[in-house]
DNA sequence: TTAAACTTTCAGAAATTACTGAAACTTCAG
DNA sequence: CTGAAGTTTCAGTAATTTCTGAAAGTTTAA
């Protein structure tokens, strides 16, 4: 399982990257490993190519699993277990997204309304509850526009991205559209 | 400077949280007792406030600097610096965006390019160019995107998230209108 | 100048996070 | 059962990150 320098410099950015992006770097390097490996891999394969020990490959993919990133796959005939890349690149980042969002907003924005909840008790905890609410409201629209997006199919989305800043015509648009139907 | 329970579970949790967004503890800490703060305050208020030595508030504040997130003010016959949240919530959660797609995305971004430019050497390797360039594509497509959102108006953003999953019968209608312009 | 009032820097200590490797566990064929 | 082939766990160690506090730096008033 040796590596060729080009393909050792992707695995090795996304190592260094892998903190950035919410895990740590051999998890990342694991994911870079099975994302450009055209055939499932085994945990063995991975220690090897990456020169890290067993039960740290272990431990990565048991991460890479509650990130619904890897899929698990058996041989016939054989015992040992096989890993790959769990869906399209576009599948995985959506992943990523999601799980990411579940945990940099979702504790945040659970605190926030328990604090909302309670009276404020002087002019400074009121002045903070103000600031607190618009925090909140961020959040939780980024939050449901987010997954309302993911909602929508991949070749949407990708007409809207494709779009960019064109959306505001088509905002514009739409609200013309609206008024017309208005006056009628 | 003491905090009440309610303005201290706020700030501890985004110290906690801190980490999860691309800073540490005491720099999550510093920035929600800035944004809850009514009036500038000094370093020495936040290393008092949240019992860390001033050094660490030196080394933090520089850091919100760099991250565009604080300001520094001075009062009129003081010699003491005071800070400030810089801007609304809005403008800094635009900042936070921002300065993580530069450290997320940007450095794979030009790796992903520079790795693409050469010629695979082997079937594996155009193989993981193949999957590369996807990521590349989709890496780019976001990166581009959420560039142009930002420069959209917050009134037309906020117009966007409100339309939610809406979004896609307005592609709908504006493909129909497009149909039309071209039959004429 | 001097010195008081303030800020920053940075070497080393403390805290946290990641990694190793041996032991424990699991599964299955014979 | 037994043991071979595999996997996971986890205590201890290594690496990394964060924090402290004393020293050095800066600014201004007198």
């Amino acid at each position: 399982m040796q590596l060729t320098p080009m393909l050792e410099s992707f695995v090795m950015h996304f190592g260094e990257m892998g903190s950035r992006w919410g895990f740590n770097r051999t998890v990342g390097q694991i994911v870079a490993l099975l994302v450009i490996s055209e055939e499932p891999i085994t945990a063995n394969d991975i220690a090897d190519a990456l020169r890290i020990s067993r039960g740290n490959v272990s431990m990565g993919l048991k991460e890479l699993q509650a990130w619904r990133l890897v899929q698990l796959q058996h041989k016939p005939g054989e015992r040992k277990e096989y890993f790959q890349a769990n869906g399209s690149i576009w599948d995985m980042a959506n992943r990523v997204f999601e799980e990411r969002r579940k945990r940099e907003m979702d504790p945040t924005l659970s605190l926030l309304r328990d604090i909302l909840l309670d009276k404020p008790a002087n002019q400074r905890e009121l002045h903070a509850q103000q600031k607190l609410q618009e925090v909140h409201d961020l959040l939780e629209g980024i939050t449901k526009w987010s997954s309302e997006l993911q909602r929508l199919s991949p070749e949407k989305l990708n007409a809207l991205m494709k779009l960019g800043s064109g959306v505001g015509k088509v905002l514009d648009l739409k609200d013309k559209l609206l008024a017309k139907s208005k006056t009628k």
